[in-house]
RNA sequence: GGCGCCGUGGCCGAGUGGUUAGGCAGAGCUCUGCAAAAGCUCGUACACCGGUUCGAAUCCGGUCGGUGCCUCCA
């Protein structure tokens, strides 16, 4: 498997740092419901650990749930005012981590594959992290919370920064002019944010002083990718928008104490969704969720082969029409997979682009090269339009596996024709033999009345399941 | 202002020096009793200007346009 390394700005092999791959990857904030560029971000993610265990390795993926922080608290008492800080912010959280949770079994993601992980259940690993930075010099007390320091961290030795390329030139002054907190540097961020009226707060003291509070952004991933997978790990992700500060922060945070490698070996970032040419966000109020897809008739896996259309590392289009073609290409794709039941004895094609050929693991151990993945399910898909030999309806089946493994298209489960519909289907046989062509459209009308539609050749009739 | 990225036919999207990528959408034709996600054909794409080269969408320089991060953000 070759991957694009964000730390390097090259391409490299995967080397598992040991046995088992371990994979991080930044989620969801919980307060809200996730658009179609957030889910973008999980669906590069689950793609990427499908294509890691189709190559044979043990894979360890973690992925955490932020359920605590400015924006969680603000949307938690507005919406239960009459509740506790702390109920109103388990209330808004569990609410959304369930609509997560559907949302990914929707576009396809393997629930099951991850350990997730709330942050909330980690503020002990956060608090030791905190203190143990204090106590090295890299965090220093302000009025409002505790504060990573750069300087320091840089005079230690380390790099702030690799990630992004980053330079103190080059954010100082806008940074300066929306610091609401008491930093010394600009570049210092919160590790800890002391309570302020009507918040939650978990306690914390350091030198004595009462610091009762709640973790930082940055410091929820550090502490919880170390929990769980140590110091290095393989591969950590997220959507590029996370590489500064987010990303450089958890560096410095996972790296200050430790000799040796930093946090990750690989740093892999997915490009954006756009809508009209502009990043999709909440705050341009440019987005859409699963649920506008579904009002407008598409599936959730639609707009899983929509953004897998697009390298990972290329910004995508979201637009109906791109949806649109999504939606057609995967109802192309599945009436395909049908034919895994139709093999018919007479045929004996054999497929002009061959098996080996359309082999999706090479193409995807590429980077994760899933247009490509796309293009070869095309070539390889178009051949069988007039039926299928026994021996390739064999071999798609097994074919099929393999798409779905890489790609979570669910399209190996296809489902035979139920009895009745195969009954119609034969008596259609019949009449169509006795040239009976009333009873024969009225059977197909029948067929369709059980989301079955029928297409003759010259070497029989092909039905597939309507979606 | 700093650091980046991008610009391919209606919509996506491959293509890193030399034959039509492909998909979806559209038009026409054909096959078929009809129909069809079937077959065939078509629109002859590569922002612009220079340069390198026998030859560039592909390399170099510039111009224009768009956009991302620098603040919460997938």
């Amino acid at each position: 498997m070759r991957l694009y390394n964000g730390l390097t700005k090259h391409q490299q092999q995967l080397e598992p740092l040991s046995e088992t791959v371990r994979i991080y990857s930044c989620g969801p904030t919980v307060y809200d419901q996730a658009h179609i560029g957030n889910l973008a971000a999980y669906i590069f993610a689950d793609s990427l650990r499908r294509a890691i265990s189709a190559e044979g390795h043990q894979v360890l993926h973690v992925m955490n749930y932020t359920d605590v922080d400015d924006k969680i608290i603000a949307r938690s008492a507005k919406n239960y005012p009459q509740l506790e800080p702390d109920q109103a912010l388990t209330e808004l959280t569990s609410k959304y981590i369930a609509q997560f949770n559907d949302d990914m079994v929707a576009i396809g993601n393997q629930l099951e594959a991850y350990k997730f992980i709330k942050a909330t259940d980690s503020i002990e690993e956060m608090k030791q992290l905190i203190i143990e930075l204090h106590k090295a010099g890299f965090a220093y007390l302000a009025d409002d919370g505790v504060y990573f320091s750069i300087a320091k961290y840089r005079q230690s030795g380390k790099v702030y920064g690799q990630l992004s390329t980053i330079t103190d030139s080059s954010t100082s002054e806008a940074r300066i002019q929306n610091d609401e907190y008491d930093k010394a540097t600009p570049h210092d961020f919160a590790l800890w944010k002391k309570q302020k009226p009507g918040e939650p707060a978990w306690p914390l003291s350091i030198d004595g002083q009462d610091l009762s509070g709640r973790p930082g952004w940055h410091i929820e991933c550090s502490a919880m990718s170390q929990k769980q997978l140590g110091i290095p790990f393989d591969i950590h992700t997220g959507g590029i928008d996370l590489i500064f500060p987010h990303h450089e922060n958890e560096i410095a945070q996972s790296t200050a104490l430790h000799k040796g490698p930093i946090m990750a070996g690989i740093f892999a970032h997915n490009n954006h969704v756009l809508v009209d040419g502009r990043k999709m966000a909440k705050s341009a109020n440019n987005f859409y969720t699963l649920a506008d897809i579904a009002a407008k008739g598409f599936e959730p896996l639609a707009l899983r082969l929509m953004i897998l259309q697009t390298h990972y590392r290329r910004e995508a289009h979201f637009s109906w029409q791109n949806l649109e073609a999504a939606q057609n290409r995967l109802n192309n794709w599945r009436a395909t997979a049908d034919l895994v039941w139709q093999a018919n004895p007479q045929m004996t094609d054999i497929p002009a682009i061959s098996w080996q050929e359309a082999a999706l693991q090479p193409v995807m151990s590429d980077n994760l090269d899933t247009p490509r993945a796309i293009f070869l399910i095309d070539q390889l898909f178009g051949q069988w339009n007039g039926g299928i030999s026994t021996q390739d309806a064999q071999q798609l089946r097994q074919y099929l596996i393999s798409v779905d493994s890489y790609l979570g298209l669910n399209l190996s489960t296809t489902t035979k024709l139920s009895q009745e519909s195969q009954k119609l289907l034969d008596e259609r046989h019949t009449a169509r033999v006795a040239e009976d062509w009333a009873t024969a459209d009225k059977l197909r009308n029948q067929l369709l009345k059980a989301d079955v539609e029928v297409r003759d050749t010259p070497q029989g009739q092909i039905w597939n399941h309507r979606r």
